[in-house]
RNA sequence: GGCCCUAUCGUCUAAUGGUUAGGACGGCACCCUUUCAAGGUGCAAACCCGGGUUCGACUCCCGGUAGGGUCACCA
């Protein structure tokens, strides 16, 4: 198999969006399965729309899902050496663009447009933004290697197109020139992007042609659409990578829960990492069809990575969503006992905090019997002399048996005194780390508060 | 509205003309069990509709319908 070499693009508007993340895991995986190379360019042309501290952020998101590339450029900074510049004019030379001096159109107060031809493409200004002349009564095509079908195109319905911005806007390329020019230089040989790239795919075409660049295979991605419909918004905030793992959520299982939105391999296996899935990817298996971003799933694949962690892994993973002062070694213990009661890492805090601080517990939370229970537990608890889980399991269920105590109340009246829940991991595992003092003070005070 | 893409359980998907249409998540039930989980077992759940082609269509073709995308000197 000949060496593939693929980019990831993002425009720096915002934090890396899961999509984005989507896009980029397959790209890198064309290229890698072939022993080929990785870019990442930053599409940075439009300076109105650039978010500052958004370059860093998508670099850190896809450094934490293991993402690594082999060349990295910036869009703006290419400009500045000229080449759009030069490439643009080569069209004007050849007669396949034209300056154009109209006003840019506001898409928001003049809706979808019409009108396809310009109308300065039969004017002879010498100054301006630079646009496309699309040629009339020709068809354009392409083999699509993700939708795996020939996609093609009446020039006819294809509107002339701005390549370069006027002096105003720096002579910046758009998209459309850019992204042409740059796989070219790049020796870029598979563009994978979006389903929405797709309408502007013959603009790019014509460039090619009227360039003399030999082009890329082109491949559309599907989008991920929103459970309440359309396209899965941003605006929801949490499908962004950082917010993600802010909420708990673990690089490795965004990672394997985006790889099957929407492309499956033939034996239907779901467990993957990054490297396995580098080796197991073809292009066939995709879907053509949008997924649905589906939380439910992704939960579940968060649980399952939580619980493949080494009980060390996890407890540092812990720190992030507990006070500064907790004792390591404390969490440590815990981490067992915790693992696999979790869906995010987050839960940590309300799963175990109890160990950390006394809790404040509800009357109503327990159970009728609760005081003699407490009291007796007290008492046999109190006369123990070494803290430890046998000692602690045999003491109670023997007083369980003697005093003819229901086993679900007992236990379920300890907890509630204990952690101030009915939902906890362990409890006779619990008192063992909580230690003797802090167990016996806690069923006291819930006695006699 | 023009153009383009798409259509298998609620969701993610397998099937490449002949299967009791398979798996996963979620749901439900049972087992395990001191709660909740995790784990185990089982159950319910799908080929958008209508025409063709064919001995035979989930699979191929056409038409509807539905969903999505796009129509900026934004990417």
């Amino acid at each position: 198999m000949s060496k593939v070499k693929t980019r990831f693009a993002p425009s720096p508007t915002g934090l890396l969006h899961i999509g984005g993340l989507r896009t980029a895991i397959y790209s890198y995986a064309l290229a890698k399965k072939s022993g080929g190379k990785f870019v990442l360019r930053i599409e940075d042309t439009d300076q109105k729309r650039l978010v500052t501290g958004s370059v860093e952020n998508l670099k850190n998101s896809l450094i934490k899902s293991g993402l690594k590339w082999d060349e990295y450029y910036v869009q703006t900074e290419r400009a500045k050496q000229g080449i759009y510049l030069k490439e643009a004019k080569r069209l004007i030379e050849s007669g396949n663009a034209f300056y154009c001096r109209c006003k840019p159109k506001n898409p928001k107060s003049e809706g979808y447009s019409n009108i396809l031809r310009d109308p300065c493409r039969s004017k002879d200004y010498e100054t301006g933004a630079i646009k496309l002349k699309v040629p009339d009564n020709e068809v354009l095509g392409y083999h699509d290697f993700i939708i795996n079908k020939e996609i093609f195109w009446k020039t006819d319905l294809v509107a002339d197109t701005t390549l370069l911005k006027s002096e105003e806007f720096s002579n910046l390329p758009t998209y459309h020139l850019a992204v042409v020019v740059d796989d070219h230089a790049m020796g870029i040989t598979h563009v994978l992007r979006g389903h929405d790239w797709m309408p502007s795919t013959p603009i790019h075409l014509l460039v090619y042609k009227y360039l003399g660049y030999k082009r890329p295979e082109v491949g559309h991605l599907t989008d991920i659409l929103d459970p309440d419909g359309g396209k899965l918004s941003k605006r929801k905030g949490s499908v962004s990578c950082e917010v993600m793992i802010g909420d708990g959520y673990l690089p490795e299982a965004i990672l394997n829960y985006v790889i099957l939105l929407g492309w499956a391999p033939k034996d239907n296996r779901e467990i993957f990492s990054l490297g396995e899935f580098v080796k197991i990817f073809d292009p066939r298996g995709f879907q053509k069809s949008n997924p649905i971003f589906d939380r439910a799933k992704l939960d579940w694949f968060n649980g399952y990575y939580i619980r493949q962690k080494t009980d060390k892994e996890l407890a540092k993973l812990f720190l992030e969503f507990l006070p500064k002062n907790v004792d390591y070694k404390t969490l440590l213990r815990i981490t067992p006992l915790v693992k696999e009661r979790l869906t995010k890492v987050s839960e940590i805090g309300t799963l175990a905090g109890f160990f950390f601080e006394k809790p404040k517990v509800k009357q109503k939370l327990l159970g009728k019997n609760a005081s003699v229970h407490l009291k007796e537990a007290i008492t046999i608890l109190k006369k123990l002399r070494e803290w430890n889980l046998d000692q602690i399991n045999s003491v109670l269920t023997g007083l369980i048996k003697d005093k003819g105590f229901e086993t679900g109340s007992f236990f379920m009246d300890l907890r509630v005194a204990i952690t101030g829940s009915r939902v906890t991991p362990p409890i006779n595992e619990s008192i063992v780390i909580l230690g003797k003092l802090k167990t016996l003070r806690r069923l006291k005070f819930v006695l006699q508060p």
